[in-house]
DNA sequence: GACGAATATACGTCTATACGTATATTGACG
DNA sequence: CGTCAATATACGTATAGACGTATATTCGTC
């Protein structure tokens, strides 16, 4: 991946904030929305731009798309994502997303969900909707 | 300076070029052009740009412009310069680039005037051109 | 003051992309 | 199979910005 191509993606305010939330975890697409309080549509727009260029990979679990970092980064986009987290503390815009972050993975099936995904196992909640 | 701003100056080829060059050192106007290859105009358009979001500085030196990192950077584009200077040890075009910078560098008229700048003395050299 | 070198700006065109509205797709479940 | 929830895509519009051509500005020199 290219240099440039990283910098083309976190050109974008909606990016930037879906990709400061990823740095703390896999997240699905509809509390991404919810947090960044955009449209479905633009926030689903801009994970595939994402995905395109490999800044992100999915993964479906049931009726969720489940959106994190890629497994294996560059050297170059690892050195970017550890900047972008660092300089992220100092902006109201991505604390504010931060705490919106706490509460939502504060509900039990929410957090059911992400753990059974990051540990790579099937997931066996019955939880109809994450979404409230 | 907002983060964002940041990562818009970085997402172009001709803007991500000409700040590598800069992490080296002030240069002027020609030089740039000289190394990037590109005309005048753009390079003239694109530092403008650059300057008017506070990410290089601009100092008349008799016919020259020079132009140079901010003295002063924020934490984040201090954090992100840093950065750009690991990432762009990969790339080709970079090292192109750099290679292209020491034959200019080399020439004795153009080290003087620059070292000049660099030490904020008034340039006294009277070298007519330093475009060959 | 005319001229040349270095640089900047104006203006027009073209392309990428951001976003809204509507619609399609995919999976779970009765 | 119909329906709903979650997500993606198609299509149209608006805007930022990249770039070329022409022209202006600024400075030094004769």
């Amino acid at each position: 991946m290219k240099l440039i191509q990283i910098y083309q993606c976190l050109c974008d305010e909606t990016r930037l904030r879906i990709l400061h939330l990823l740095l703390r975890g896999p997240l699905c697409v509809c509390h991404i929305q919810k947090i960044l309080g955009e449209s479905q549509v633009n926030i689903s727009r801009h994970l595939s731009y994402l995905k395109e260029r490999g800044m992100v990979e999915a993964e479906r679990h049931q009726n969720w798309m489940i959106y994190r970092l890629p497994a294996k980064c560059s050297p170059e986009l690892e050195a970017n994502l550890k900047c972008l987290q660092d300089c992220c503390t100092t902006e109201a815009v991505f604390r504010g997303d931060l705490a919106k972050l706490q509460k939502v993975v504060s509900i039990r099936e929410v957090r059911e969900v992400l753990e059974q995904v990051c540990c790579g196992a099937p997931v066996l909640g019955k939880a109809k909707s994450l979404c409230r």
